[in-house]
DNA sequence: ATGCCGTCTGGTAGACGA
């Protein structure tokens, strides 16, 4: 089973391109995050030819999250974690027996921002959503654009990147409240390196310069860290591209399990 | 670096992203 994560960054202006990606790879399941439009709307013709069938959790402008998958979409939840969230960040569903969540945790803006507390507060409800409806000894894939770093392996330059809100100590000792709770970074089962990145800002020649950040990633709990078999990102998905120009700021992520 | 680039909007400049 094959399982990836895409911050797409607007899913009308890479449609093109993520269908492409699609016949490329063709995952089981793709969670998309700031599709950036409401459900009515969502590009859907090209996923249904492909053999997938959808959910949405869509919104105008911003956010938006959304499921792609081949095999049978089960007891689908949005919304979450935080109650009255006014942002479409979540959505879960149970997939092949495992319970998948798709997540596009908020971006914090800066430090003394309204938006980083917000931040903060999604985290903790995150954690409070794993404690109660979650099992750590069930099969369990946390997988979107986390904005958080997890540790300085993540970050080109952590001098340049000291204290932001990507990597702020507060941040990343929530992800690892998360992972406390019984979750792994399962790229870090593959792999020790540092300089595994999946987001480079459009600006300044970031991508050129290597200049990028892991930021999106998949937490799994054991019995799916047991099934691992690859976790794979590629640059080549950060490039312009023939046919297919304009790429998303992020890369896809992409699991890979054992039967 | 307030900047850069890209996307969106009852838009055409400003908000936001990370």
């Amino acid at each position: 089973m094959r399982i990836a994560t895409w911050n797409v960054n607007s899913i009308r202006t890479r449609e093109d391109r993520v269908l492409l990606w699609l016949d490329e790879h063709e995952p089981d399941v793709l969670l998309m995050q700031e599709t950036k439009v409401v459900d009515e709307n969502f590009p859907r013709e090209g996923f249904e030819e492909r053999g997938y069938t959808l959910a949405l959790h869509g919104q105008r402008t911003y956010n938006g999250v959304a499921i792609a998958s081949k095999l049978p979409i089960e007891d689908l939840e949005t919304g979450f974690p935080l109650a009255d969230d006014e942002d479409a960040r979540g959505i879960a569903a149970t997939i092949a027996g495992i319970r998948v969540g798709g997540l596009y945790v908020p971006n914090g803006r800066r430090l003394d921002a309204d938006h980083y507390q917000y931040k903060l507060r999604w985290l903790d409800a995150l954690h409070v959503w794993l404690r109660e409806t979650g099992d750590p000894a069930a099969p369990l894939i946390l997988a979107g654009d986390f904005n958080i770093a997890p540790d300085d392996r993540d970050v080109h330059d952590p001098a340049e990147w000291q204290d932001t809100v990507m990597n702020s100590d507060e941040v990343r000792a929530r992800l690892q409240t998360l992972l406390g709770w019984g979750l792994t970074d399962a790229l870090r089962t593959v792999s020790d390196e540092g300089g595994i990145f999946t987001w480079w800002d459009y600006r300044a020649g970031a991508f050129r310069f290597n200049k990028g950040l892991r930021i999106d990633l998949m937490l799994v709990t054991d019995p799916v860290r047991d099934r691992i078999e690859a976790v794979t990102t590629d640059r080549n998905d950060r490039k312009v591209r023939k046919g297919v120009e304009k790429p998303s700021d992020h890369i896809p992520v992409t699991l890979e399990l054992r039967d």
